[in-house]
DNA sequence: CAACTATATGACCATATGGTTATATTGCCA
DNA sequence: TGGCAATATAACCATATGGTCATATAGTTG
């Protein structure tokens, strides 16, 4: 047995490792440009400078974002020529974004106008 | 190609305050202190010094990230005499992380040690 | 009241990271 | 081949944030 704590009765604590990669996916989602990129690839894949031009920042700052998104294996891509297509290729996360949107949706309440927003979700009504 | 902003024919683009809203919940779930925090009370409720024994930290940090949990509204208080009972008041955030657990448990198969444990979950499926 | 415990807060530092600018690389085409 | 377009990379800076230490606050008990 490992987690060297003596006796605690509780259900075993998630090693750090383990933590840590939970956290260090959280994180990634963490950005508000980086959820703009996913969002704008829901509807399927779309170059570089599609996404550029989709969600206002940098072609450098956009390719940064990307290299972590798909380092993170969120992200995926397609060379074809000069064009680079970039694809949600976990489609987990499009779930996550959808449970927040939901949960904060529902906290925020009628009073709020970005809560129609986000109860209408991220796209992916289904 | 130019930057012909026009294509708004698909499901409306979030607002920025929304976007931020999503990102910022996932960033408050990006630190590995916290998910160990929020790990720890979902087995029920605990006081600071508790949580302070079990995550391995120092009392004015935990204290600190408490704050940051309940000001995002996962976690609530509730103070008996010189105690402050610390519980997660927002369920959604642990199917967050069990979604999270689940997926990259999947993603490392079965050739990693971690992945049992993910798979395993964060205690919750009692 | 004093002394002790539990928790919060403030100041501080080190580091990570987002954005920008400039430049490199790669592929296409005239 | 030269030159242009798409994308990536590197260097850099500004800021946000996690951790720590010291201290403040509040509640309890003697």
């Amino acid at each position: 047995m490992r987690g060297g704590m003596a006796g605690k009765k509780r259900s075993a604590a998630l090693s750090t490792a383990a933590i840590e990669m939970i956290a260090s996916r959280f994180r990634t989602l963490g950005e508000p440009l980086r959820i703009r990129i996913i969002q704008e690839l829901e509807s399927g894949e779309k170059t570089v400078s599609q996404i550029v031009g989709a969600v206002g920042s940098t072609q450098p700052n956009v390719s940064k974002h990307l290299r972590l998104l798909q380092e993170a294996g969120i992200v995926g891509r397609r060379q074809e020529g000069n064009l680079v297509y970039c694809y949600v290729s976990d489609d987990s996360v499009l779930h996550l974004c959808d449970a927040v949107c939901t949960s904060l949706g529902e906290r925020l309440g009628r009073d709020a106008r970005v809560a129609a927003e986000l109860n209408r979700g991220m796209g992916r009504r289904r």
